[in-house]
DNA sequence: CCTGTACGTCCAGTTATCGGACTTACTGGT
DNA sequence: ACCAGTAAGTCCGATAACTGGACGTACAGG
């Protein structure tokens, strides 16, 4: 007998949406990662409506993601800094970054190059960290760990 | 003068959040990486309503992230299908996971094991395709390419 | 004929988003 | 002293999106 499992899959990724799957979310991030860490910056280059900035700010600082700091008490001025964990997300960034660079340029060049500081501009490779190879999802088998989940 | 850029920031990852930057949308292309292809199986795994699953299904196949296939024409059945395009988005779902196993398990095991064609589990790594190292935010200097974006 | 599955649509209620105006607290110029 | 400007939000009313659940259609199998 198999039972239809009828609850959403427990997964790293849902989770982790919940935190970043929202696009001021992560156009926020970008905004710390390119180096504006102030409120009015990260509204007028995302083109977020400030009270949504100021919702997501909050989640991303309950989460761990950013930190507020106060740079000044008079006038009081604050700044957002990534936290370690802001700064693993760079991978998720430039990912979806090379993913927009490759299929939504419509044959105009790239908004923004990146240059690492090995002298080339950055071209994003996931691979694995055991062997080296760049990630195919037909090379990889997932295995969920609960029963419940465990229709492929 | 300098002039305070009112307009957000041309920039690829805007661009694809358009597309993908929805939790649901994202959750819905993961199903399909773990071979979940019908509608009915993406809205029991993932949770999602099933309006919700429907409007973004259209986005989705619209973008050219997946296409809709019949599979059956009596009874009318469809599978959605990871166009290469999708394909490629699967750095940035490895990406969320990871980042969702390393700060979001508090302790428990990961609810998901990916496993390598090299035998090891898999632990992603996005490195330079230049030189090969993993790529670190202070490494990258950015690089807008339009004037008006060009504060840091 | 009855039950079940697949793939949606429809609905009504709630929540979120949006753009714009407003607030508070300063600084710097004239 | 006065006015303009900036920063970091908050507040508002209108619109849009999301939500859970019921419903519709088309078929298969017993």
């Amino acid at each position: 007998m198999t039972t239809i499992s009828t609850e959403p899959r427990t997964c790293s990724v849902a989770r982790t949406l919940e935190i970043v799957g929202e696009k001021w979310a992560l156009l926020a991030v970008r905004e710390v990662f390119l180096g504006n860490r102030r409120f009015d910056e990260m509204v007028r280059k995302t083109g977020a409506p400030r009270d949504t900035m100021t919702a997501r700010l909050k989640t991303l600082v309950a989460a761990g993601v950013l930190e507020r700091q106060p740079v000044s008490a008079h006038p009081p001025r604050f700044e957002y800094r990534l936290t370690q964990a802001g700064l693993d997300l760079y991978p998720v960034i430039v990912s979806l970054m090379q993913w927009g660079d490759r299929y939504l340029t419509n044959g105009e060049p790239t908004p923004m190059v990146l240059t690492h500081s090995c002298g080339h501009t950055l071209g994003a490779v996931t691979t694995c960290s055991s062997c080296g190879d760049p990630i195919l999802a037909r090379d990889v088998r997932p295995t969920p760990r609960r029963e419940k989940d465990n229709d492929l």
